[in-house]
DNA sequence: GTGAAAGCGCTAACAG
DNA sequence: CTGTTAGCGCTTTCAC
């Protein structure tokens, strides 16, 4: 036989008190002290454990988060999420995750299901625009977006809380590095949906700026992969890339490998996001750390902390360099 | 001013029908088809949502699965949790994700904060032993395990549902893989908890094991270097390494490098899990592949398939050969 | 086939 | 400071 889980009652009960006392005092609020720990005595003595699910439906609201990602087996997003659960471990609330697939249609169905659930807080990385997450904020959900902001018909939506690395800064820095060691011909290898990643680069790369060299894949592997070997077949004149996220960097370093493109020495490569591999190839890739941990424990706290929130927190990025960029090789001009 | 949601009293309203009624068709009870017209038609237009809050409290359960694995950001856990949260949606539950760093203190926590927020099914990659669990399923937790099982005292526990790669025969085909090539002196570097693949080791190598080349890391990347570096200085009359997870890979390569050691001329290295960046690296390590996605998928069917639940699921693992192992050096006894 | 009503465990409003 | 009570939205007897 299952013994039945202890309630508020048999707590009230085992005190001699009634059941609000008891709700009181394990809450915080105000009690004598000797009624105090004759509840707290009670409630260690029967191993009584609350019930989120009374609570809940009382509060009109499940506890927790929830965290939607567009993958979690992209080690920048893993990260994030890392961040997010090591922060609201230390408020003891758990954390609901979904995977978007960077589907706005999933997303929204994901926020439906939350919303169902009686989740009213949700991080975000964001896939859909204004369109996916209007109704969300309508529907009573406080958002907090993380690594990316929406943008509605060209105009930034900046009235949600969000958290996301410098990207203009850490574009600007590796694109004037490139251009340091004498390239011209730079590509931005980016994902769609990465429009402040590409105005940045646009922005960096000025004069010298060639639109053909701005090439978008969607978030597969392989259509980084497809799109990444087509830049590099198409354009043999370019000397150096610049990926927009870790796994565009491993598509770039395949397909050059395929193409018998030597890094750095034919093509000079800077990712964006430092990951664990970008040591060990070879060479090992210059980057451009994103801070993915701490961007997730940010949007956490923003979540998570009562009172007042600020619009956007920006963290900033730093220029790893490695062994994977080269001067351009006088004489050549590309691979 | 924010709209109340709609409840099940107001699509009773609309259909002009009882409460009952409505929470009958919408589960799928019986009614006339008239009644069930009128109610499925009243829930439409006034975009009715059961809410899950009142259904959990009622069933004393809350809906949704957790998964608890040690790390998040390993990509082999990572690729689990795709796995499970893909075989979750398709069942419409939400999926709370912990994190227990592979300590069996906080794995303890976590399940008792399950608990309290009625989740009473649970997919574990666990890291505790039978002290951890027991309690869970005499609380009456169903839990399923992915990717390890757990031992009392030197015996497995088998009662539990588990899905897990054929370990044994990974470990066997690598080790022959090795010994083909000629080598002997072959170490295992293992995490803390794999018992299984170090007993298969002990197995596959038969009369030219050498305890001392069993070397044990905890699951930190630190640890994992440190560990591996050891070995490496410690015996230089290795010729191979089989490391037991991705990130033991990592830290051998890492410690290789570090010791001026060429793989595959001076060491070669077997890797438990294919992951991406294996290819990469170079030489291309070879690996055992484990179907990380799959075990998680898998563990995720025996958890919301309702009825008869087979013990224990074993999945194949592959040998996966590519750059990193070569032949001993004749007149070589190590590096 | 259908409706009325009880009650899951909790918190908050209110009365004492 | 403390107890009584209503009620959150739902499912499930039970009676009709």
């Amino acid at each position: 036989m299952i013994a039945r889980r202890t309630t508020i009652k048999d707590v009230a009960e085992a005190a001699g008190v009634g059941v609000a006392t008891v709700s009181r005092v394990l809450s915080g609020g105000s009690a004598s002290a000797e009624t105090r720990e004759r509840v707290l005595d009670a409630a260690t003595r029967l191993d009584y454990r609350p019930s989120a699910l009374g609570r809940n439906l009382r509060q009109q609201r499940a506890g927790g988060i929830a965290l939607l990602v567009p993958d979690i087996t992209d080690t920048f997003y893993a990260r994030l999420a890392d961040g997010v659960l090591s922060c609201a471990r230390s408020y003891r609330e758990p954390v609901t995750i979904g995977v978007t697939g960077d589907d706005p249609e999933q997303e929204a169905d994901l926020v439906g299901a939350l919303l169902e659930q009686g989740i009213d807080r949700v991080i975000a990385v964001p896939s859909g625009d204004v369109e996916t997450w209007s109704p969300a904020l309508k529907a009573g959900l406080s958002v907090v977006f993380a690594d990316r902001r929406i943008w509605d018909a060209g105009r930034l939506i900046d009235e949600i809380p969000a958290v996301i690395a410098d990207d203009r800064a850490g574009v600007r820095t590796a694109v004037e590095y490139l251009l340091g060691l004498g390239h011209r011909r730079i590509a931005f290898l980016a994902r769609h949906g990465q429009s402040q990643r590409v105005a940045s680069f646009r922005e960096a790369m000025g004069e010298h700026l060639d639109e053909e060299l701005v090439a978008h894949a969607r978030a597969s592997r392989d259509s980084a992969y497809a799109t990444a070997a087509g830049l590099l077949q198409r354009r043999t004149d370019l000397t150096a890339v610049l990926a927009g996220g870790n796994v565009l960097g491993e598509a770039t370093v395949s397909a050059a490998r395929e193409l018998d493109l030597r890094i750095p020495r034919d093509l000079s490569l800077i990712m964006f996001d430092d990951v664990p591999w970008a040591e060990l190839c070879s060479p090992p890739l210059t980057v451009i750390a994103q801070p993915a941990q701490d961007l997730g424990y940010r949007a956490a706290e923003l979540t998570l902390r009562q009172g007042r929130r600020p619009r956007t927190i920006q963290l900033p990025t730093e220029l790893i360099i490695r062994g994977s960029c080269g001067p351009r090789r006088p004489g050549s001009s590309g691979h």
